[in-house]
DNA sequence: ATTATCTATAGATCTATAGATAATGC
DNA sequence: ATTATCTATAGATCTATAGATAATGC
């Protein structure tokens, strides 16, 4: 709780069952079957009864594993933010020239924004019915992946292959990466018409290089 | 219909009352009490009672103005962008100098996004919730505001006072600017550690530019 | 007479829980 | 014996409408 970034890690929910195991279990069974309700009939169109059935067991059995619908809608952004950091830190290199790492970083990011579109548009769109404190953890998390880009770009400016940065500069170039990955899926009903979505990766990326080079 | 900019003059919704004036009086009332309810607790948990309650009548007398509670949020998404659109093109200077002209434009874009904050955040997490028909109107809508940045970077590559750019590439930076107007809406939670509301605008806008000239 | 407004409510939900039943492990 | 699961439902909504009343204009 006292670093930051132990933030996005989140917070326990309360649950009646005693086997650790099968509470995770369960809780991805959830999860699974959530996400795709919520994202063809959103958060609160969709009935606990819903999520239950399409979880595989009753209305009754979802309560021993959560108390709240909130709390299903919680572990909903936690499982996709977890999936979007592990993609991107899973593909992200370390080692040499820092501009040709996060050049490619910024690619494989953008496409796995469009692999998770509809996860994403779930996250801008639901965020708000969280908690405070839920709202906070899911927040904390979204930072946590854009310090991926940030953690690059300081890199770039240690080793001199990209141009020097103010701090702040950083943090907004981070922040911009972010957003124009996002872009494509909530914007694609007007960008599509103009451009592939790897025209748009491109485009995009070489936008964002050439400001740093 | 066949002017794809007429789409977001939007489609008329069915009324019981009979005197125009009063149906357009009414339905203003409705909509600066839902704005506000909708901004506070979101479409779902606003109740079509309190809507009716704090635009100043009865729930019954509501429905005589509105079919449907989604008709209260299509009015409202209309109402938005009507007055993102009047604050843009009321300060766009189209003579002289593109270049500048553009920036000018960026910058109080970027202002406005600011005061607005709370309505675009609303539009970014109920466009969903409309009937497919209705979305189509706003997103022509939002497609037509994203036109006053087209036809700026148009004018200056013809002027010179920009590089030239493709036509694709002209789209591309129009939705760029858009976003990065929203972005200080939907993470000024974190960009606020780092920027004043001025130092933002400075700086996107000089990245922006900077890639333009 | 016609138009606008209000009151009262039908009908349809939905979340969360209580209490009963089935499965598991000692 | 303990833990997990299920069935049934209490209690609380909420949208949209029907029918009654008030206001308006000829």
């Amino acid at each position: 709780m006292s670093d930051p970034r132990a933030l996005a890690d989140g917070h326990e929910i309360p649950t009646e069952v005693k086997d650790p195991g099968l509470v995770a279990q369960r809780r991805r069974q959830i999860v699974d079957a959530a996400v795709g309700l919520f994202i063809a009939n959103g958060f609160h169109k969709t009935t606990t009864r819903q999520i239950a059935k399409a979880a595989g067991f009753s209305i009754g059995n979802l309560y021993q594993y959560v108390k709240t619908k909130e709390d299903v809608l919680y572990l909903v952004c936690q499982a996709i933010h977890q999936e979007m950091e592990e993609r991107l830190n899973q593909r992200v290199r370390y080692a040499g020239n820092a501009a040709s790492a996060l050049a490619e970083a910024i690619e494989n990011y953008f496409l796995v924004c469009h692999q998770m579109s509809d996860h994403i548009l779930l996250i801008y769109q639901e965020t708000k019915s969280l908690t405070r404190q839920s709202m906070r953890f899911v927040l904390a998390h979204e930072e946590r992946i854009t310090q991926i880009f940030a953690d690059l770009l300081r890199k770039g400016v240690t080793d001199y292959t990209l141009k020097p940065l103010q701090r702040g500069q950083v943090e907004l170039m981070a922040h911009n990466i972010m957003v124009l990955g996002h872009m494509w899926t909530f914007r694609r009903w007007s960008l599509a018409r103009h451009f592939s979505l790897d025209e748009y990766v491109q485009h995009q990326r070489d936008l964002i290089m050439s400001e740093l080079i």
